[in-house]
DNA sequence: AATCAAGACGTTATGCTATAACAGGGAAGG
DNA sequence: CCTTCCCTGTTATAGCATAACGTCTTGATT
């Protein structure tokens, strides 16, 4: 189907939040923390390797990251992680690109909104707007998938 | 990641667009012929069974059903109508569910935005309002995926 | 008619994505 | 101490998609 974009998998070390490395960790600890659910070494690992990512990332190239640091992990080690992550809303999972990413909101639990450009691979989130008045009476929405696929301002300008 | 929702095998018989199945395949056909595309017997084929599915079908699934008529058809066969029909836009991805479906407007080549019962699989395609204004500044989209999954009206009011 | 280029299809093989199922270990609470 | 729950490791397999090559048909060009 040639449906999947590709990304890069080249990570990049300034900081798009504004916010470091290790204070996105330890926001996502206190989360944990406030949820009564356990912030490990392995998942705060897998979640600092997701942040360092600064973009959507694939469960088979984090875990790679994680060897040899943690011997060879199989492929559930990450996916349960991600499992976790994405149920405290802390990571979104892009669908058409079987990726994952950090949640760049400070509130989790929203519906998010991407615009990833395809040329430099920049991924921007948003909340996204409701779509309730977009569906069909009487259609209760649990959960959305909202992403775009483009050319962000400077690669727009310069193609 | 357990994001994968499940869709029912079981095909319906009641005519959901109001046309008929032999109806939309000549439409299809006709679409092709417009654009000098060959709508082959293999493609009409496949595209009858996407239509009769009447519903988000799988790729192995239509493989499936191309068996026995059409001897032990392997996935590039099916795939490749796949990506065919998408070019064409009479067929669209869910990416969420890893299927694909038959678009249901006669002018294909729009934003679709789908609502997808999860409790009796009911999907109903509508045509996205713009998501220009909501991009970042300067931003240019080329193609989105907008999916919501919840409860139809019938299926939230049994629940 | 002979030639050529493009596209459609069959086939083999492989790669990528994700989960099922079972076993062991450690933390928290009684 | 002992039980319960959850976290992690491990093996195996399921599910989704494409690369690459060969053959044949189609349709245009010479
Ligand atoms: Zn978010
Ligand atoms: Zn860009
Ligand atoms: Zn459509
Ligand atoms: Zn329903």
């Amino acid at each position: 189907m040639n449906h999947i974009r590709t990304i890069s998998a080249t990570p990049c070390e300034h900081d798009h939040s504004g916010k470091s490395v290790s204070e996105q960790v330890n926001a996502a600890r206190k989360i944990c923390e406030q949820q009564d659910e356990r912030f490990t070494p392995l998942r705060a690992h897998i979640y600092e390797l997701i942040v360092r990512a600064d973009g959507p990332i694939k469960a088979y190239d984090l875990l790679e990251q994680l060897r040899p640091d943690r011997g060879s992990p199989k492929p559930p080690t990450v996916y349960r992680a991600l499992d976790f992550f994405a149920r405290l809303g802390l990571v979104h999972r892009v669908e058409a690109l079987n990726a994952y990413i950090a949640c760049d909101h400070t509130h989790p639990g929203h519906v998010a909104e991407f615009f990833i450009c395809e040329r430099c691979d920049e991924v921007k989130e948003t909340h996204a707007h409701s779509h309730e008045n977009c569906a069909p009476n009487g259609f209760v929405i649990s959960s959305s998938v909202i992403e775009h696929y483009g050319l962000c301002e400077t690669c727009a300008l310069t193609a």
